[in-house]
Formats: C-alpha cells, sequence, structure tokens
DNA sequence: CGGCATCCGAGTAGATACTG
DNA sequence: CAGTATCTACTCGGATGCCG
C-alpha cells in the first residue's frame, strides 16, 4: 500500500499551520480553557461522528432510527450526544406535538460544514486501515 | 461570521461518499467490527490528538518535553497512548540506551499524512469557534 | 414515540511513589 | 530520564423503568 507522500515542504507549512494555532500558548502557564481543545473533544467523539456521518447520509431522523443505524448505542447516551451536537449547531431539533410525538433531527448548515471535516478523516481512515493493521501486526511481532 | 456554504450538490456527493463507506453495512446485522469506528475512535481522543500536533511542530520530541507541552496529561496516560500511537504507525520511537536513557518520538510519514487530517479538523475549530461559542448561548439563552 | 431518572458496574484517569 | 506500579476516585456507559 502507498502511503500519500509528505513533501518536506508541506510539512514546514504544516509547522506553520500549528504555530499560527498554538503559537500563543504558553505551556508554562496554560490557559483555562483551551477553544480548540474544548471544540475538538466534544465534536470528534466516536458517537457524535456517526450522528453527523447518519444525518449526512439521511437528511432527516428521528430519534429511534438514528439509535438503530447507529448501533450500540443506548438511548441514554444517543440523547446526550444530540442536546450537544444541538447545543452547538451542529444540528437541529424539531418537534411535532402530535400523538405519538415525532421529534426529527437534521444537520444544520453549519453542521454540513462539519461533516466535510469528518468525512475527509473518515475517508482517510478507510483508505489506510489496512495499513495499520498491518502496521499493528508487525509491531506485535517485533515483540514477540 | 459567515459560514462556508455547501450546495445540495455538495451534499449530494457527500451521501454518495458515506453510502460508498457504510452501504455495506446491515444495521440490523452489524459486524462484529467496524474498522472505521475502531480506527477512528483510537486515533481522535483529545490527547492523541494533541500528541500528532506537537510532533507536527516539533519534529522530534522525548517524553518529558511533549509531557510539558501537553499540559494536563499525566505519564501513565502519556505512554498509554504514545504506545498505542506507536503500534498503528503513526509514530516512531528510538531508544538511546544513555546514561540516562533517551527517547525520541517523531511523526512517521503515516503520521504526517495523519498530519495534514487532524489539521483540517483543528483550522476548522479553529475558525468556527466563535460560533460555536455564539450557538451555544443563544441556545442558554432559549432555554431560561 | 421520544425521551428522562435512576441505579450500577467497568473502565479510565489521576496522584503518588518508585526503578533501571 | 522515561517510564511502571499501585491505589483511589470518578466518570462514563449500559440497563431498566417510567412518563407525557
Amino acid at each position: 500500500m502507498e502511503i500519500e507522500t509528505i513533501t518536506d515542504n508541506q510539512k514546514l507549512r504544516s509547522a506553520k499551520k500549528i504555530k499560527k494555532m498554538f503559537g500563543h500558548v504558553d505551556y508554562r502557564d496554560p490557559p483555562e480553557m483551551c477553544p480548540i481543545r474544548h471544540i475538538m473533544s466534544l465534536a470528534t467523539d466516536k458517537w457524535s461522528i456517526l450522528i453527523i456521518l447518519n444525518l449526512g447520509f439521511f437528511p432527516i431522523l428521528r430519534f429511534n432510527r438514528l439509535k438503530r443505524y447507529i448501533y450500540g448505542i443506548s438511548s441514554k447516551v444517543l440523547s446526550e450526544r444530540l442536546k450537544v451536537l444541538e447545543m452547538d449547531g451542529y444540528i437541529s431539533r424539531t418537534m411535532y406535538p402530535e400523538v405519538p410525538i415525532r421529534v426529527e433531527y437534521q444537520l444544520t448548515e453549519f453542521g454540513h460544514s462539519y461533516l466535510q471535516r469528518v468525512l475527509e478523516m473518515a475517508e482517510w481512515s478507510e483508505k489506510y486501515s489496512g495499513q495499520i493493521m498491518a502496521n499493528r501486526e508487525k509491531y506485535q511481532k517485533g515483540l514477540g
């Protein structure tokens, strides 16, 4: 498997980007709250990513369908994650006070923007999943 | 703040990508292990991301420097994460049996490839951190 | 149907101390 | 210096049951 080649130039550019993002942070006197840390930790956990991906595929989803598609998640955790994602503006929640009640979730425009990033990450993961498994096996053998 | 505009066409393309990735998965009879879930959950946690970013900035880092830069992490957790990242091939670990011992960590080529994705995610988070905070405040007010 | 309240267990993180 | 060992504390997730 060929790995995407990163040139030295590209590495330099990456370093510059990182400097731009974190250059102001003094690790000896760290800020109370780092927005980037905070935001990423709230939306990159595995369940949130799966929620985003499912809503990227099905434009509108109700609670229990979402729960079925994201197999393995509990109601509690799903509703927690949905609330956070709604709060931060990734998804919208529309309640129709019918009987039985109907609640629909969908990505906001902001959520669609985030979906692009999640997709890039997911595509990368898929592309190199074989590579990673191979790396892991090699590592295990090196120990044995 | 302007949000990146996602066209309907782009949304369709996203849906297609997702279908390509997960279309084969039957949620009524889910696979034991989903590689994408697995891989993403192992490398998107907040500490791993910070390790990757720091090694993207400082090409070579020793354990204690890394620990200082990633303020807030404990030795235990850092060494655990480093081991996983090494195992999966993101970073390399070189030990020099001097006294005192010296161990150097750096990104592999594979890790540099991953860094690109992490950077995209981090830049997005930074760009929209204000937006997210605003979303959150608005949400809180809606409740009160 | 779409949740929320409660309880409980496992796993994880943190603090501290220690070692080659 | 670069971890490991141990113990504790606590968070998180899962299961269950209930309600509008």
